[in-house]
DNA sequence: GTCTATAGCTGGATAGAC
DNA sequence: GTCTATCCAGCTATAGAC
């Protein structure tokens, strides 16, 4: 098992293309779509090689969740530093391109016990840097902690862009203007009219 | 194809312990679980009678899936009757047995077109029987429907819920209590405090 | 209605040549 | 590193006996 683990370089352009091939299939037709015949007709080369570089397919799947967790974490630290560091999380998390192949993860996370831990790890780790770069901020908003806990807040923040976008996929939309508008009232309460800097809009081609 | 679609009827054993394993076997292992084999050995008959009853695996998923959603359709509406309508909701989204099932639809949906529909079809007369029931009620409570539109509210309720759900089978759970602390304030303010009826317990069982 | 048997396919994974 | 070839398992679905 796990032969040839790849070392910390994990730049060879095999490897490279068949993690991208494995993202397009499990966004274009779900992680179910993703075997290793249909990965080596994608990328291109022979289905074998996905076990020289991922050992397993369980390998391939967290190989490539890192890869988007990695990025993800670039793109949150960017957005924490922003000047309106509400708006720009706010953005962040309503960003479609990487909700979408996290739902196929969830969903994926519901029979792959191994990457069940990857996800949570991950979540832990996001949901701490936002809190330790927010806690102080909200206060200096003015949000009493004891009734507004910036932790419910940023919980919050996360459950409605994730739940818009799973009822987005259905064709359910009743409301989802309605709670938008009432969550960025309440941002821009907070933290005025949303002003896009340069670094919010690098940021956003960027990340 | 769809050979011998059951009367309205519905009621035979062996179909009704079909759709128990597969009930069984999609909160246990997940929906990859279900297969026709593994349904056969469970529900202690011959995997044929799959084709026999359901026609397809869609065809079981489907009936399976109508078969909770017509269960949490008479809850909810036990639920929007009840004397602190809020509460009702809040506890009958919170209520794991319904939500666990219906992840397992959500991930399943992703790649089974046929589900989709269904499913979408289904979320929206939820929405939209709470709308109904639940607008004089929040205008009753002193609630400005501009400034908080009661969609808005409904939807948020179901985001958390869910949410919570999601993080909660990857053992992220920060924040969570304080958002439902807050949550649960929010209601306490609008409806009082949380008065157990007899006909709410009567529909906690029930249900 | 329920069974046995099986066709027909697709998949993960490995061995070994180059 | 990349390939061919292959083993073996598991699946959906159907045919047909009872």
């Amino acid at each position: 098992m796990a032969p040839a683990r790849r070392s910390v370089v994990d730049d060879s352009v095999t490897r490279t293309a068949l993690l991208d091939a494995t993202e397009a299939l499990m966004l274009e037709e779900g992680y179910a779509a993703v075997t290793t015949r249909r990965l080596a007709q994608r990328a291109g080369v022979n289905n074998g090689l996905v076990y020289y570089y991922f050992g397993t397919m369980d390998g391939l799947y967290i190989a490539l969740f890192r890869r988007g967790a990695e990025r993800s974490l670039a793109r949150l630290k960017e957005a924490l530093q922003s000047p309106q560091p509400l708006w720009a999380l706010w953005e962040l998390t309503r960003d479609f391109s990487s909700n979408a192949l996290t739902m196929e993860f969830i969903a994926l996370a519901n029979h792959r016990k191994a990457i069940r831990a990857e996800i949570g790890a991950y979540s832990r780790k996001f949901r701490m840097l936002q809190l330790e770069a927010l806690s102080d901020v909200l206060a200096g908003y003015g949000l009493d902690p004891q009734r507004w806990p910036p932790a419910s807040l940023l919980v919050l923040l996360s459950a409605v862009s994730r739940f818009l976008h799973i009822e987005d996929a259905f064709d359910v939309d009743i409301g989802h203007a309605e709670l938008v508008a009432v969550i960025e009232r309440e941002i821009r309460a907070l933290e005025g009219e949303r002003r896009p800097t340069e670094q919010d809009a690098l940021a956003g081609s960027t990340g």
